[in-house]
DNA sequence: CACTTTGTTGGAACCGGTTTCAGTCCGGAT
DNA sequence: ATCCGGACTGAAACCGGTTCCAACAAAGTG
């Protein structure tokens, strides 16, 4: 008579079924002590029978807890940005948790998504990438009791993982120097309102390292732009049609350094021969394109900030620590010594292929 | 006296701070009509007060709805799934649902996910990426009534993304026989259990171009391996040192075509001059290296099939109509003609080693 | 003025679990 | 035989919303 369920089983429709209480379900189905044998098989065959299986949400509101960890993000599109989340999504897979990805591209959504989340009851533990909440946000986080991990932004008052873009900015722009630069060209970020601000630390790396090798800084020399690939090859369009054109051009992410090779290529300029290029970042598109990058861990960042916030979730204590990962400079073919020019004399036939 | 609020304010407390009962403050809440102004201002000036915000495991247990798409794929690990991904994110963007992921790399991995998922009450959609969930879970997930969406996977009774793989094959091929090429090889994949087999259609549509070419199949020259760059790399070597190697190797995969060509390079055989390689997919590293592939819409895919999946959940129906989205041949640097050979006289006729 | 309507409202019954708490049943000790 | 503690158990009170339904007031109708 009753061919269609009409509605999965509910743990009443169980606990009938088997002639016990409910309450005697939910200690089986949670594995509590305490429930005889005979009636523990009595449940189990009830719930086979019937093909019960919990309600989650159900759970959720009992517990007040999700068994979800949310991942917030400005710009998933950015390739880097997604290799932080799939070392996340590494480090998540192998515990209870299930993920939950905001991609917060505009303020508004923003807001929509903390809305979400700072009550914690869409997610038990938050991973913040690249972004800074606002403080009311994080006031009521914390007062929510929703642990927190930023990955590629840092905070006072929350643990983060990072790495030293100060030092890494100095890295690359040494490089050049080291390799008889002087006119070295910058494009950074421009950061909206609510994004951390890496850019400004690449742009006082570059201008330390200035600095010690006792260049001079060249305002014009210093550019920003959204992180995009082409809006960096129109600013470096411009760098290298200035009289004084850069030798060499550092950009704050290997995505913009690319609109830099295109620029090059469709001036007629040639790399390295004619100018250097470092990118940061190293993407997989860096290695093979031969791009001089520094190097951050991305994938391991994002899977080192996971592993922190499951141990917060595991209930240990979890510290404002930062935990500094290690950059890497590392050369490969867009980088080189600059010729001897005044007026492009001639290009050095035999250059290193 | 109450400093610390010691948890968020309930619908109760609203309802208790402006005089007036629940029910009320969920219609003001909800919009419904039929309340005065006079009381909803009341209410909103309590809910201002107590900087209240439902909760929304509540809301969903109430009412049914979580307002939440899942979307479960295997190896996110994977590029092109990762370029369908942020697809989906972008569709899902401007809707009011929000973003799972189910990164089910086991087929462990795969039923537990099925198992929250399809009761419907974690997630009020699917979309379902490159693989193919078993029946069982098909007939509870229409039964629970949680519409889904396949992308790049089919299934006579549900809507889908995908492209023509057979098609495809037979193009990547076929490209290779029209400049010249009669020692094609393949290097395909193998699907797990669990996964869409799409490998097997670009199979048959390397087969297919074969035959219509006149030219006669070599099992020797057909393999397969897991979707991984080395993998293919090492098969590729075996490959490449038959006897009577063959002059073009077709890859179903764009990763698998760049272990082709590492092989290649490692084994001193230049590219495409003795070598021609064609890949399948034209993920952004194809571009920067050159890579001869077929290209498959993949973040289109993705935003297509979020939208159809929007669709269904805003209650339009949605007939298990299968949409297919171009293929396009995009010939770059790693393909041209055959060098004559002399080792090799007349392969057919004479006995395959 | 009595008698519908119609517009607002709050009590209470859901949604489907978990957990407290009080009770039952039992063997062992006195 | 009586008492006592511990192992099991189920009714009921949560978790925090939504919504049915009955009540009641104001307004419209005869």
């Amino acid at each position: 008579m009753e061919a269609l369920p009409a509605g999965a089983a509910r743990i009443a429709d169980v606990a009938t079924l088997a002639g016990v209480g409910e309450a005697t379900v939910s200690r089986v189905l949670n594995g509590h002590a305490n429930v005889r044998p005979a009636t523990r098989e009595k449940v189990l065959e009830a719930i086979r029978a019937l093909n019960y299986r919990p309600s989650s949400v159900a759970r959720n509101l009992s517990l007040r807890r999700t068994m979800v960890v949310a991942v917030v993000l400005p710009w998933f599109t950015n390739p880097s940005a997604v290799e932080r989340v799939r070392g996340i999504v590494g480090a998540i897979a192998s515990s209870p948790y299930d993920l939950m990805v905001f991609d917060v591209e505009s303020e508004d959504r923003q807001r929509r998504a903390f809305e979400l989340l700072d009550r914690g009851d869409r997610a038990d533990g938050l991973l913040i990438v690249s972004m800074l909440p606002p403080d009311p946000e994080l006031k009521r986080l914390r007062a929510a009791n929703v642990p927190c991990v930023l990955v590629d932004a840092q905070h006072a008052s929350l643990p983060s993982v990072v790495v030293d873009d100060v030092a890494g900015g100095e890295m690359a722009t040494r490089h050049l120097i080291e390799l008889g630069h002087t006119r070295i060209g910058f494009i950074g970020d421009t950061p909206p309102e609510f994004r951390f601000d890496w850019s400004r630390d690449r742009t006082r790396g570059y201008e330390r390292a200035l600095e010690r090798g006792g260049i001079e800084l060249r305002h014009e020399y210093v550019r920003e732009g959204t992180r995009s690939l082409h809006v960096a090859r129109s600013i470096a369009s411009e760098l290298l049609r200035l009289p004084d054109a850069p030798t060499a051009i550092f950009a704050a992410s290997d995505t913009q350094a690319l609109g830099v090779l295109e620029a090059a290529r469709s001036l007629g300029i040639r790399v390295p021969e004619e100018l250097s290029v470092v990118g940061f970042d190293d993407v997989e598109v860096a290695g093979y394109v031969g791009l001089t990058t520094v190097r951050q861990p991305l994938f391991e960042s994002g899977r080192r900030g996971g592993e922190l916030l499951l141990r917060a979730l595991a209930g240990r204590p979890l510290d404002a620590h930062s935990e500094l990962l290690p950059l890497e400079l590392v050369v490969r073919g867009t980088t080189g010594r600059p010729v001897r020019q005044q007026s492009s004399v001639k290009a050095s036939s035999s250059s290193p292929a």
